[in-house]
DNA sequence: CTGAAAGCGCTTACAG
DNA sequence: CTGAAAGCGCTTACAG
């Protein structure tokens, strides 16, 4: 069919059919107003020549391109050390595949594909973009702010900023499991944050601090989401606060490192020190014993992300810039 | 600056600057013989109209996008049951990165995403595609080969197909780390194989068949690369073979669920059965005792795949059209 | 060194 | 119901 270089082109399908190319492009389109039987010889020719429609070329007239990127910044395990990107991912593309969009995802892993990906956004190669695990001062997202592409965020990347976002409830779900945890009879708690520039610590640590109350006896942060940064603030709160009875971790992984060094100074778990989690990331149920944490359902923010680009895209008024997505605690065998 | 509405093009710049859009066309794209004083009016002029090349033009012209997709059957945590995703996509984009083409990843989650996906990529949306996790007999596989963009593939969808392929030695590495089981003693041994639609399943199942010889009393399959899938085949393996000594799983997860039937089973890790996996997915170093397993070098086959994507693009022939990528046995607790 | 012109492959008023 | 024409925003020979 095809001689092995060029595709074929509307004006291919058009000749095979015996019609004109405008003709060719509305029975593609759909337009009602095309006879049945013109109908049935160009779907033959388009069978015939073996055509697809060139993307490029329908992008630049009609300005659009079904598309939507999530953008993320990445480390080598990114997956696997922000485990609400998985499931956020496969939320989005579920929801907006069901709008009629592909969504693509791309990686961010130095200031030259930040800067590569910044200007396919803004050259128009998709028509909107969703940003997640952007850090409170990514360049990016200042340059994509300038741009008039529909943006929506998991988390709020510039506080203040005025880009809708969706994200769990961070600071009820840290709340929550930290008053069961006081429940218990725990009385000296401490409270290993996130990274300083992740947006969901502050927020954290404030749940931590209202459930906590009188019985919060310190925290620290950490300088990654990887078990490493759990072991080390570990290991120095256990120097400062011997006397603890309670860790708060902001996430499984580095409640997963606590419970390590906990262990290896003796102190068992649940026994002496009771350990909570956030995220209910698939290692959490994996841990011995298994981790009590929040579950923070991704999936929904994925969607409601996906929703919300989506109106934004049609030029629909949102019914809620930001939407705080319900988690629940999981109570396990750790605390 | 701009009227909230649409974006400034090359013409606008080109008034600006006093020139025609040829010329700020040539400083864009850096051409030598543009009059310096010229090259710096434009400069200033992009500066101060905000201009930023319509992706879509210059790929309909140029008949390229400077973009590579990478493309993976979904499930909601793919990037954890297939810990080889992650960083086989960073390697990928890393490399991608430095040839030039930003790399974008889409997750297939229904025959309509497959359908929306195919269209994309035969439309010419992507220079490129590498194709990882995909089942033997994939549809969209089989589209994509009948158009002529450039191919590439982790493992090979299509027996026979001559997609050229990256991969981590399976059958060396199986064999390899069964070897080592058999000369811990162990002279019993069963297999869990990984789901019948992995390509990596029947080599993973020959190597442990090369390294283990009279030692292997069986072996099954599972559904899924989940642990529950792990769960079940030991339970039926434990049935039928009651003697059992030695599990060679098929990645770290099935290792994972087969330690936990063992557990409640009361045969004791490393003690009464040894147990290896492969990935060497984070999770195995995470399990108690830790898991010997074979450690595939995703990041290099990530890396691997995009040599020979760009390779085929810039229509370079191929060094060699399948690539297999050496491993090693990390030899930890569980056996 | 620079401009006018053609053309990449589509879609969509505009006539008829 | 259908065709001829314009134009989306670029790049690149072709002249000069």
């Amino acid at each position: 069919m095809s001689e092995g270089t060029s595709r074929p082109t509307m004006h291919d399908v058009a000749r095979v059919a015996g019609v004109s190319h405008a003709t060719v492009s509305r029975v593609l389109n759909g337009h009602t107003n095309v006879a049945p039987a013109t109908a049935r010889a160009v779907a033959d020719a388009i069978v015939t020549t073996g055509y697809v429609p060139n993307r490029a070329a329908r992008s630049l007239r009609v300005q659009s391109t079904d598309t939507v990127v999530l953008v993320a910044r990445e480390n080598v395990n990114v997956f696997y050390t922000e485990p609400t990107l998985s499931p956020m991912a496969s939320g989005a593309n579920l929801r907006l595949s069901e709008h009629g969009y592909q969504m693509l995802l791309a990686l961010v892993d130095s200031p030259r594909s930040a800067e590569r990906v910044g200007s396919l956004i803004a050259g128009g190669s998709f028509d909107a973009a969703i940003l997640v695990a952007m850090t409170n001062e990514d360049p990016l997202v200042a340059r994509l702010m300038t741009t008039n592409i529909p943006l929506v965020t998991a988390s709020t990347p510039f506080p203040g900023s005025d880009i809708p976002s969706a994200d769990t409830d961070n600071v009820g779900g840290a709340r929550a499991i930290t008053e069961r945890l006081v429940a218990t009879g725990r009385s000296k708690l401490v409270a290993i944050g996130g990274p300083a520039w992740a947006p969901v610590t502050p927020m954290r640590l404030e749940g931590f601090h209202q459930g906590a109350k009188n019985a919060a006896i310190g925290h620290t942060a950490v300088d990654g989401w990887t078990m490493a940064a759990g072991q080390r603030a570990m290991s120095e709160l256990l120097e400062r606060h011997p006397d603890l009875d309670g860790v708060v971790a902001a996430s499984d992984l580095l409640a997963t490192g606590a419970m390590r060094v906990l262990n290896e100074a003796g102190r068992r778990t649940p026994q002496d020190v009771g350990v909570v989690g956030f995220d209910d990331a698939p290692v959490a149920a994996l841990n011995d014993p298994p981790l009590s944490t929040v579950r923070s359902d991704a999936r929904a923010t994925g969607i409601a992300l996906a929703d919300m680009v989506v109106a934004q895209i049609r030029g629909q008024e949102l019914p809620q810039r930001h939407v705080v997505i319900p988690n629940d605690v999981v109570w396990r065998e750790s605390a």
